[in-house]
DNA sequence: CTCTCGATTCGTCAGTTGCGAAAATGATAG
DNA sequence: CTATCATTTTCGCAACTGACGAATCGAGAG
């Protein structure tokens, strides 16, 4: 079993030094609303935060694809092809379809490329 | 030395089956365009992939914050908070004052929040 | 039924990440 | 100068990731 780390008892408020009391609470209450949706965002930001992930999302964007051709497309066997798949569906960004022994991929929500196609014009357009 | 680990010879094309090969290439090529932004995507989306780093960045839109705040809002230690403030300041996307002893930190792009907010959007158009 | 074969899951391992503790830095006060 | 204090860096550790090979699953084919 993973040992608890000992926890560093927030019981007592603060040894830190410093701060606005004031505006600290103040931006933590504007936090708080957004805390909800925020661990969401980052498992979003973090499923994407892998080239080969990417790289599907790109290809299934031309159309669906098998696995295999997938695992090619990405120069990766199989198995490691297919558990980036499982990442991708169960976050709910794949469809998939059974067709014989053949599993074909195809992007679920259009969305997704629009909003990637988004971050990277912006990225583009901070290094001019 | 991180030992090499022994690459799997990928000298002889293909020993996995199946694969339309024309489709595979035409895709492998539509994808080469990109493929020289899609490691600095992936670093970009690695960042945001983090709660607390998120929850600097939203902090930072309310306006300048010093790093023991900082600690505060996020109930991080001074240690851990400057740690990420070093990976975000890195990728470039904070900016920095010094008044005295305390550092400032600011958002160094309104472009980010607003990205993120798109992001987040398109989330939230998900799941109804 | 058994055999084949594409896909998936499992086990393992190296590399990365996030954090706390402690040392180092660097600016101000005395 | 020395002392102090906010911040940063370094180090070590536990947890997580991403990849592979091996084992397994599951849908035809025979």
């Amino acid at each position: 079993m993973p040992k608890a780390r000992p926890v560093p008892q927030a019981a007592d408020i603060c040894n830190i030094p410093c701060f606005d009391h004031a505006r600290v609470d103040a931006i933590k209450s504007a936090l708080a609303d957004k805390e909800e949706r925020l661990p969401a965002l980052a498992g979003f930001y973090k499923l994407l935060g892998n080239a080969n992930r990417l790289r599907i999302l790109m290809a299934l964007g031309e159309g669906e694809l098998c696995v295999c051709d997938i695992a090619h497309v990405l120069g990766l066997s199989m198995a490691a092809t297919s558990h980036q798949l499982k990442l991708l569906r169960e976050q709910g960004w794949l469809g998939m379809r059974n067709d014989g022994k053949m599993v074909y991929y195809r992007l679920d929500n259009p969305a997704l490329l629009e909003a990637i196609k988004g971050d990277l014009s912006m990225l583009r357009g901070r290094d001019e």
